[in-house]
DNA sequence: GCCAACGTTGGC
DNA sequence: GCCAACGTTGGC
């Protein structure tokens, strides 16, 4: 079992809208880091735990929990010329990106902010999410961050 | 293989 | 909108 925290704008994609998603799953497409990309490819695992984090909005922080429900799989949106994500160098006999669904275990019952967790950055001083520079849209967790910023709810 | 230029991310 | 950080690209 491993722990995942997941970038996304609320503009683009909020919490509430996966909410309001069939079965609260929706597939997490438009990664276009190799980082990540096998993060997703050797790493994640379906029953793995993520944390749904807003980022690039008013308050930054994790605002729920989510369930990893299968293995990653190609990212049709990589051969979709129309698409912001087109890769037009992706071959489709390899597709270079994938991407893997989610679902919505539950809301938190309050966000746990950005601030808030630097204030508690001595109990967790490998969150990468609080290293300078880390854009990475999808983090590792160790249990014990997990659980940590859990008991903060 | 180096590295300058450029694009993106994301907090502020 | 600004800007620091960092990844990618492409000329050499």
């Amino acid at each position: 079992m491993q722990y995942w925290l997941l970038k996304s704008e609320p503009e683009t994609f909020s919490i509430d809208d996966l909410a309001a998603a069939p079965n609260k799953t929706t597939y997490w497409d438009g990664v276009r880091n190799y980082q990540v990309r096998n993060f997703m490819r050797d790493a994640m695992k379906p029953g793995d735990l993520g944390f749904f984090y807003h980022s690039s909005c008013a308050i930054p922080g994790i605002t729920g929990i989510v369930k990893i429900t299968c293995d990653a799989y190609s990212d049709h949106t990589q051969f979709d010329h129309k698409h912001a994500h087109y890769d037009p160098d992706s071959d489709p006999q390899s597709p270079r990106w994938l991407m893997m669904d989610v679902k919505l275990q539950r809301k938190l019952k309050r966000i746990i902010t950005l601030d808030e967790l630097r204030q508690h950055q001595k109990q967790l001083p490998e969150l990468l999410i609080l290293k300078r520079g880390n854009r990475l849209s999808v983090t590792p967790l160790t249990e014990h961050e997990w659980k940590y910023i859990l008991t903060l709810e």
